[in-house]
DNA sequence: CCTCAGTAGTGCC
DNA sequence: GGCACTACTGAGG
């Protein structure tokens, strides 16, 4: 039985930055911590955009962003538009224990291929646990850095995505590695 | 095609 | 501590 504490968000009255940008994906919001990036997220309004960002980190205190985060910003819209760069950046990854494995599990699916739900399940040693990586897929905070689009059903099917199954199927689409 | 039960992590009460 | 959620899956109708 581990007490590991954080079983909800951890109460980290951290500051952060945050960057909005424009990408063929539409809107991309851009937070980063002193520890590193904490949240790429998508969508169409900036408003929603960044409510989403509060609701995750609520005891957050959010500011403008600087010169550094601006580069990284450019370099996430960058990475979205040719998604098989690497970002290469230090992440700040808020979430339980398991989420933190589900989403290092997923960082080493390379770009161009794909893996189900049970086979991240199994790569982090919980076999049974398909539903639950689904799941911590969906709270995955890092759009695209952490790829979480590039995990299937079984059969194939796409199911769903945060942030639209259009920006999963397009994200997928550029990164098929042509013939 | 469709439904159903088993399943495990998380959020809310 | 309980209960109702799921971006799941495999079996049965």
């Amino acid at each position: 039985m581990r007490h590991a504490a954080n079983t909800k968000n951890p109460p980290d009255a951290t500051t952060m930055r945050v960057a909005m940008r424009h990408s063929s994906l539409g809107r991309v919001l851009v937070a980063q911590t002193a520890h590193g990036i904490s949240a790429i997220l998508l969508g169409d309004d900036p408003a929603v955009l960044r409510l989403d960002l509060q609701n995750r980190f609520p005891s957050a205190t959010l500011q403008e962003s600087d010169a550094a985060l601006d580069l990284l910003a450019t370099q996430v819209v960058q990475m979205i538009e040719s998604p098989a760069r690497e970002l290469d950046a230090p992440l700040d990854m808020h979430g339980t224990g398991f989420q933190r494995d589900v989403w290092c599990a997923l960082r080493d699916i390379p770009a161009g291929s794909t893996a189900t739900y049970t086979d991240i399940a199994n790569r982090i040693g919980r076999p049974k646990s398909a539903r639950a990586v689904a799941q911590a897929c969906a709270a995955n905070p890092l759009a695209v850095v952490v790829p979480c689009h590039r995990v299937l059903r079984r059969d194939g099917q796409l199911s769903g995505y945060r942030w639209g199954v259009e920006r999963k199927r397009e994200l997928l689409a550029r990164e098929a590695t042509p013939p």
